[in-house]
DNA sequence: TAAGTGCGTCGTT
DNA sequence: AACGACGCACTTA
């Protein structure tokens, strides 16, 4: 079952050395996070009203969570995730990802045993390609289970990239 | 070893 | 009914 969430700002851009990234809001949190698509997203547009406290809150610390992740170092504080829009399916592989530890990783058949469903393994590895805000939902840190980069919805280079930044060279498990 | 095939399984569309 | 960010057994080279 879906339960659909409240309206989504529209994207607020995250520089990072590694691109500018997209950030979306919803009344509950940071909902969505895009990596940088190499055409030009559109950026606010001048006239908009400036966003909410909260969302400028929350998209500071977004912003210091992103850049901190991306320099392969487990980010302290994050701003509050909204996982509402998804399934139940998903958002308990959603939240299962969330303990995965930063610098180990899981295979899908032991994120499907976690959840209860250990036959669903096939399922989870959709459910993390659904993941709406990867890098801070750690969906990057779940192999195949021979220990094989598996997939990667944003592209394996950046499932590879982020694994090597967090010390798992090549993207071994742990 | 490495690479390819087939099939079971399950949530989503 | 068809399709996957899987896993496993098994076959080939």
């Amino acid at each position: 079952m879906k339960t659909d969430t409240a309206s989504r700002s529209c994207g607020m851009p995250i520089p990072t050395p590694d691109g500018e990234f997209i950030a979306y809001y919803s009344g509950q949190g940071l909902c969505r996070l895009e990596f940088p698509s190499g055409t030009k997203q559109r950026k606010r547009k001048a006239g908009l009203a400036r966003p909410s406290a909260p969302i400028r809150a929350w998209h500071a610390a977004a912003s210091k969570a992103l850049r901190l992740a991306l320099a392969g170092q487990p980010s302290k504080k994050l701003p509050p995730l909204d996982l509402s829009g998804g399934t139940d399916f998903q958002r308990r592989v959603w939240r299962t990802l969330r303990k995965i530890a930063w610098g180990r990783t899981w295979s899908y058949a032991q994120v499907a045993k976690a959840i209860e469903n250990p036959k669903a393994v096939r399922a989870v590895g959709s459910a993390c390609g659904a993941n709406p805000i990867p890098v801070l939902v750690p969906c990057h840190r779940v192999l195949a289970a021979n220990h094989k980069l598996g997939g990667f919805s944003g592209g394996l280079a950046w499932k590879r990239r982020l694994l090597v930044r967090e010390g798992n060279p090549g993207g071994r498990a742990s």
